[in-house]
DNA sequence: GCAAGTAGACTTGTCAGACATCTGGCGACG
DNA sequence: CGTCGCCAGATGTCTGACAAGTCTACTTGC
């Protein structure tokens, strides 16, 4: 794990009070003298930390006369939006929300995919399907989620569409942990190679209404689990 | 228009020559010194330009190493995407791509925002609509425009979905300008009444389902509307 | 008395030079 | 031949200073 420089903990620990509510979007936040008096660490450290808040659009920085919270809905990064997001019990609504976002995606850029992709890439599909299927029977957990990883990577280049590729590779840094929980139990594992096959096939056919009608059922799919695990999770 | 400050046009031209192809994905940029030099600022400008470019996940730096830059698909930052998707004979295909997401996050938005709607923002609604079709009779494109947006903000925000505006503010932003121009064409402003109406009478059915039908049809719509613009330009 | 102008305090922007710390390679030494 | 240590080059941080924009409040001229 990289150990954090002095730039990153600052950014990190305003980040932290600005959600906390210290400094309510459109208020100003604490001069640079005053922030690196308060962090100990000279005024440079805390420009540089305030310059990724920046180019993030949490802050606004105006020579003269100071710097400023953007509202929620500026911000530029996903996954600082998260945090403010999940504070609190706000958690599971976060999770669900996320999981939304990666339906609409993840629909659409299939049902472009069915138009778009190649014989060798619904070729790989099948092969991801049946990578699956054997690390069901042979219980290696972390081999499923690969495949299934791959599946989903593949549909979405094949979208040809840059911009998806964009707002999706956050997304799915910020879900992978949740993923791998719910791919660990065997019965959702079997839902899993079900919804896939089914996807897959779709694709060969090229239709796109049916591809976005079988990457929604899997998405669907994925909501309930989810659901089922934060909701009766002890 | 704000002047851009040094830090910004180090930024700029950096991120120029990284789009142009002089540093490809995975080499190293020049180092801090030798960047200070060429532009004539200080180090720490040039710091402070690379920290932007680093919060955008656009370069990589590694202490004692060197900076790098990072494969296109793990850049956070859309505009900047789209500045290098845009080069050379790529931009009507770029513009095409853009709208494909736009039809995926609102389409989205909209199935959602069904079974979420309060019976005051329905109303707003079809104020919006009726915004639209006075400007349309007086012939106010801005009044026209604004309403349009209008419209669209209320269905983002009653998706109730944090992480769907904010990935959809900087599209909006990028979008804008030929929006302005598709709404000034008297015949493509008839079309867009139309569509507003029927997503309008689709959302207050509550029915999810013909919600993200009528949006759809109206995505389609625009998605032609820029094709025979862009295609047809001289 | 009032308004225009201005001096000052406070803010961010930029600069210069120095030292610390990390990385990788090269060479000396066992 | 392998290992250790030194060194060049890269980024990380600090100090102190000055430039330049913004707002307030006081001064000044009418």
């Amino acid at each position: 794990m990289a150990r954090k420089s002095l730039v990153g903990v600052v950014a990190d620990e305003l980040l932290d009070r600005i959600i906390a509510g210290d400094f309510p979007p459109g208020s100003s936040v604490p001069g640079e003298l005053e922030l690196s008096a308060r962090h100990e660490v000279s005024r440079m450290t805390v420009r540089e930390a305030m310059k990724t808040l920046e180019a993030q659009r949490i802050l606004s920085v105006e020579r003269g006369r100071g710097t400023f919270v953007n509202p929620l809905n500026r911000w530029a990064s996903l996954e600082a939006v998260l945090r403010a997001a999940s504070e609190g019990q706000n958690e599971a609504v976060a999770s669900v929300q996320l999981i939304e976002l990666r339906r609409m995606l993840e629909t659409g850029a299939c049902e472009l995919a069915a138009s778009r992709i190649s014989d060798r890439d619904i070729e790989a599909l099948f092969g991801n399907v049946a990578a699956m299927r054997l690390a069901h029977e042979v219980n290696d957990v972390a081999a499923f989620v690969e495949a299934d990883l791959a599946f989903h990577d593949l549909i979405l280049r094949a979208s040809e569409n840059v911009f998806v590729a964009v707002l999706f590779e956050p997304l799915q840094r910020v879900l992978e942990k949740r993923r791998a929980e719910t791919s660990a139990v065997r019965t959702i594992q079997e839902h899993a190679i079900g919804h896939h096959q089914h996807i897959a096939e779709a694709l060969e056919s090229r239709d796109p209404a049916k591809a976005r009608k079988a990457m929604d059922s899997h998405m669907q799919q994925t909501l309930d689990d989810l659901k089922n695990l934060v909701l009766e999770a002890p």
